[in-house]
DNA sequence: ACCTAATTTCGATAATTAGCTAATTATCAA
DNA sequence: TTGATAATTAGCTAATTATCGAAATTAGGT
């Protein structure tokens, strides 16, 4: 779960994550998004599969990646339990939208 | 929010806000459950003062800090609402848990 | 005024990180 | 096999970060 902080703790990597979120792109269509060189991207990439928060699908020469969206929800949410926060238990799959509660403030 | 990314990327500070989260501490308690010096728990403190994510109220030499759960709320939720993960938009002040939904997946 | 306690600031060092260019690898097509 | 393309790895620098011990700051007590 540390991997996953340190992976967000900068804001291109947390930008792909959430262009990745809307559908999956391959390395060189997420890099044209930024205004660093490929390397640079190369090795935020690497950070963000170190994280497991993304997967890779290569085909030939390109690679596509693809959010990990459950992995990002698991570490989010095991931190913001902790403080009370956010979801409570109220989840079941990921993206799901099951709604369980009431207990109005 | 970048400041909180950078805030909750280093363990030892994730730990405070947690301990913080039971009750309001002074510096000597915080760093007193922490390996390192002092000053280095003091450098911690003034990145989670950066951050907004803690208070400070001083009396005498005496500083103790408490979280600001609120800030740290809204930056979880700024962020994974951007992934439709977790509160969604059902949430009213802090803490509370008003849920408005249903469509279960 | 002096001492002690709590905390931060200072100054230094080691480790990590983000960034670059150049080189390498892998794949496909001609 | 050569050439082109996609991406990563290698090697580097500059900037940031985590850490320390020592010194400074602040406030209270004697």
């Amino acid at each position: 779960m540390n991997r996953v902080f340190k992976a967000l703790s900068d804001p291109s990597r947390r930008k792909v994550l959430q262009l990745l979120h809307q559908r999956p792109m391959t390395a060189g269509e997420l890099a044209d998004e930024f205004d660093v060189s490929k390397p640079t991207m190369s090795a935020h990439f690497a950070v963000l599969r170190e994280a497991d928060l993304v997967a890779t699908d290569k085909q030939g020469t390109t690679i596509t990646y693809s959010l990990k969206l459950s992995v990002l929800e698991d570490a989010m949410l095991g931190f913001t339990e902790a403080f009370g926060l956010g979801g409570e238990k109220s989840r079941e799959g990921y993206s799901s939208r099951k709604i369980v509660e009431q207990e109005a403030g």
